[in-house]
DNA sequence: AAAACGGACAACCGCACGCAT
DNA sequence: CATGCGTGCGGTTGTCCGTTT
């Protein structure tokens, strides 16, 4: 199907937002709330499209955005849900609150990304094979590396028999069940197969047939599952 | 001092999906 | 079932600003 591009029509203006537009789009929407992007500037009396208000409302103006520099943790926690999730950006900030997809995109691109390649090719040139286990955590301690390790000890590494069970805060029902839903709320049904291959059931065929290494994809979401953990952990 | 360069981030664009008709 | 609309997502581009030469 094509369609025209929304902001086809002439005269809608584009380009970096003013402080009158910001304040007209914030008090439109307090008022009225956002039912209909499309409709919202022309009743709000912005030369706007609403792709655009959408976007500046969602990126920039919302009143529960967290602005300022990442913190290790986020860091950490894009990283992994990065090794987890890919290029899925809105996924993975629906784990980060305050944080946008925007935001981490640019974040990923502009620091993580290098950082990630420099790691990746410094354990490719200083060890023949590494186990997922060592790419995933890092040679420095941190809290949520710490985390991480107190549960590998404690769990007793059950993820190698390909079992996920310790969950002290968040099992894997929950966590199917929190991702599942928090997913739908932002994105599509066909964008759901690695979430939902978060079970015992489906997590190995799948990803096995992708990467020809079913416990490498097991590990991938023990990982994943530990991960969380230590992050709800480190919310309370 | 100023031009060139590069990083960071805001914003845009095109596509795909769900839903209504 | 086909079509069109509204919306969300991810990739890309544009702009600003600090640093280097």
């Amino acid at each position: 199907m094509v369609r025209a591009p929304c902001c086809e029509r002439m005269g809608l203006k584009k380009g970096p937002w003013t402080a009158e537009e910001d304040q007209i789009l914030i008090s439109f929407i307090q008022r009225y709330g956002h039912e209909n992007w499309r409709a919202l500037p022309r009743q709000a009396g912005l030369l706007r499209c609403g792709k655009s208000c959408r976007l500046r409302w969602i990126n920039y103006l919302r009143p529960d955005i967290k602005r300022g520099n990442f913190s290790e943790e986020e860091e950490e926690t894009i990283t992994k849900l990065h090794q987890v999730l890919g290029n899925r950006w809105s996924a993975i900030a629906s784990r980060l609150p305050g944080r946008t997809d925007n935001e981490i995109k640019n974040f990923w691109h502009t620091h993580l990304k290098k950082r990630t390649e420099h790691n990746n090719y410094l354990a490719s040139t200083t060890t023949t094979k590494r186990s997922f286990h060592d790419m995933m955590i890092p040679k420095r301690t941190t809290n949520v590396s710490q985390k991480i390790n107190h549960h590998i000890i404690a769990s007793n590494y059950q993820a190698s028999q390909n079992i996920v069970t310790y969950h002290p805060t968040c099992d894997v029902e929950d966590l199917q069940e929190n991702n599942s839903s928090s997913y739908s709320e932002s994105t599509q049904s066909n964008k759901e197969e690695s979430m939902q291959s978060i079970n015992g059931e489906n997590i190995g065929t799948e990803s096995a047939n992708e990467h020809g290494d079913t416990s490498f994809s097991n590990d991938m979401v023990f990982w994943y599952n530990i991960f969380i953990s230590a992050g709800t952990i480190s919310e309370s």
